[in-house]
DNA sequence: GTAGCATGGTAAG
DNA sequence: TTACCCTGCTACG
């Protein structure tokens, strides 16, 4: 489940199974029928993540452009010993190689919100309506900055939305604005360039991170459940974090009650001291 | 058993 | 603003 560190892992994941090699498209459950059988026994070129979107480069100028969406599911399965086996459930997209000195391997796609076939000039259409990604190093950190700045939508909001910001989702968003004290209120007016550059600077620290561990911890050393003694609490993620779904707890630093409220169709969290 | 919710986003109205 | 996409987990009865 998807903020931009799993779509980068991902890539990673799909690049290092299927890099160079021959792989076999399906579509068990159907609904990419079509495009699997044209891409059948294609080479698999690249995996690349721009925020939470993924291409995948099958060669002769196409690409396969998923999006997980809230509950999209994308399993890769590399270093198969035996047989692969058959799939289970809704598969939208199945991968496999082998057969080619290599050990087996094997991805399937399931839930997801976008699953489709496109060119070069599609992927650079999806990618031109995308903020920068602080997990690319092409990132331009001053696009994003040029529409805080003029923007008096709520700094939480504008962290959520992907034409500002690629890749950071609901829990990022709440963790990175609780270290550095920010008000998820705050119009973007009201942020100063020093801050708005800390919070990118931290972003790209956790959400590498991410993107190493496979979770979200924003925790500091002398927050974690060690250095204060309490009890250890993950999230979803299986990460440590301050307030995301902390509901009613006690902040970590201050000891006030963690709020939530709704805010652009989600829950947001927060410590109002 | 099943209602409700979730780390997301689009399209219709 | 609302509906919808279409999966998996948890809380509840």
């Amino acid at each position: 489940m998807p903020e931009g560190h799993t779509l980068h892992r991902l890539a990673g994941a799909l690049a290092d199974a299927f890099g160079g090699r021959v792989v076999r498209v399906t579509s068990p459950q159907g609904r990419f029928a079509a495009e699997a059988a044209a891409l059948d026994g294609a080479t698999f070129e690249g995996a690349e993540a721009w925020g939470k979107h993924l291409f995948c480069d099958l060669g002769a100028d196409r690409y396969v452009h998923v999006h997980l969406g809230l509950y999209g599911k994308h399993d890769v399965h590399a270093d198969e010993a035996g047989e692969v086996p058959p799939p289970v459930g809704q598969v939208r997209m199945r991968l496999v190689a082998g057969g080619d000195g290599r050990p087996a391997a094997y991805a399937d796609l399931r839930g997801a919100t976008a699953c489709e076939l496109v060119t070069g000039a599609g992927r650079a259409a999806i990618v031109a309506r995308l903020g920068p990604d602080p997990l690319r190093e092409d990132a331009e950190p001053a696009r994003a900055w040029a529409r805080i700045e003029r923007s008096r939508t709520p700094i939480a909001a504008l962290l959520m939305d992907q034409k500002v910001l690629a890749g950071v989702g609901n829990v990022y968003r709440a963790e990175v604005l609780f270290r550095h004290r920010l008000d998820p209120y705050r119009p973007g007016t009201s942020l100063r360039r020093r801050q708005y550059d800390a919070v990118w600077a931290d972003l790209v620290d956790l959400m590498r991170e991410g993107v190493r561990t496979g979770r979200i911890d924003t925790v500091r050393p002398e927050h974690t459940p060690e250095a204060m003694g309490r009890e250890p609490r993950r999230d979803d993620h299986g990460g440590e974090v301050y307030v995301y779904r902390r509901t009613g707890q006690p902040c970590f630093v201050c000891g006030t009650a963690v709020r939530t409220a709704e805010l652009v169709a989600r829950n947001l969290f927060w410590c109002p001291r």
